[in-house]
DNA sequence: GCGAGACCTGACGTGGACGGGAGGGTATTG
DNA sequence: CAATACCCTCCCGTCCACGTCAGGTCTCGC
């Protein structure tokens, strides 16, 4: 059970500062486990496992650490209301508690679906673009190349901005909305 | 033809704050295409669409403003070598321009694929939470319930970590104490 | 019991991404 | 021609997520 890493070990392990270690102390989103009487920070294999968690929702959801120590301890204690759910106080509490930790699940759930859907789409368009280059890069030969066809929408702006002569008050149409 | 938008407009339609479009002008991420003789920022539909990217690169990868602009920049860049290799100088140079665009493309290409991945992973994990709570739900009684299954959740775990030999006889000594 | 590391707590500095106000032009309307 | 609504450029402030000393403490091996 013993068995604590120090935080120059933990740093070397989860690629962290020791400063960032102090920091995520300081802001309570990763508190270690144990302190020897000297202060000295122990993580445990659970705090590692936490520190993986952070790295994960920053990389993948580019959360704050204030909002990933929301989700996590909303996690944590979920996950403390499901074991002590078993001897429930009484059961309507219970159900509650679920319900609550259901619905915080789904909507996780549901963002991180939206999010995939996006990512796809956005894939998709690199790979078009890929495959134009792979063509052009196909047919050697450089004359008669067609540009790369119109993209998602709206054609870029051609060459025709030219301007309307900045300095003249004529200037520009503009266009525009309301007022 | 100009049909352009002044800064309060593109607010209006974009959500971002007069002082935010300042600061991409700043840096160079976003600037305006023309500019009437007072100052006064004039956007173009094109330039809409950049923020429109912006926004999106922002939200969907997290991106830092500086890498959306060299990303931005270098998708013009390519845009620019693909028209003007149509006209080619010679035909290594307008080849070699070509495999450096696509290396360019691929790489984000597998970046975005990448992430996509990990997110399905992560997204899995999610919705084993949901069906675990739906049980949970489902089977009311509160007794037997057994507790989800430590999920083993992927662990790279790269650096093998030595168990810390720190300490194992003080460890007991009492943590919270301040001298 | 002592020296070398590893670690601690402040405290200040930094870069990114803006917020907000002062002080002053500009453009449109009555 | 004045009022009004936008807009501009400084320039200082802020929040976040740490970096970077500085000076003191703790632990371990000898």
């Amino acid at each position: 059970m013993g068995n604590f890493y120090q935080i120059g070990e933990v740093c070397q392990a989860t690629g962290l500062t020791p400063r960032t270690l102090h920091y995520y102390d300081e802001i309570g989103l990763l508190v270690p486990s144990e302190r020897l009487a000297g202060g000295q920070r122990l993580y445990t294999a659970a705090d590692l496992q936490r520190i993986e968690e952070i790295k994960e929702l920053k990389r993948l959801l580019g959360l704050s650490l204030s909002e990933i120590k929301r989700l996590l301890d909303a996690e944590e204690a979920r996950r403390r209301h499901l074991a002590a759910a078993n001897e429930a106080p009484d059961e309507p509490a219970r159900r509650a508690a679920l319900e609550q930790a259901l619905g915080v699940a789904e909507a996780q759930a549901r963002s991180v679906q939206d999010k995939i859907h996006q990512l796809t789409e956005f894939g998709r368009k690199l790979d078009r673009h890929v495959r134009d280059l792979r063509r052009l890069l196909r047919n050697g030969n450089g004359a008669a190349v067609r540009q790369e066809a119109a993209r998602p929408a709206a054609g870029p702006a051609k060459t025709a901005l030219k301007t309307a002569s900045v300095a003249q008050g004529s200037a520009a149409t503009r266009a525009g909305g309301e007022r």
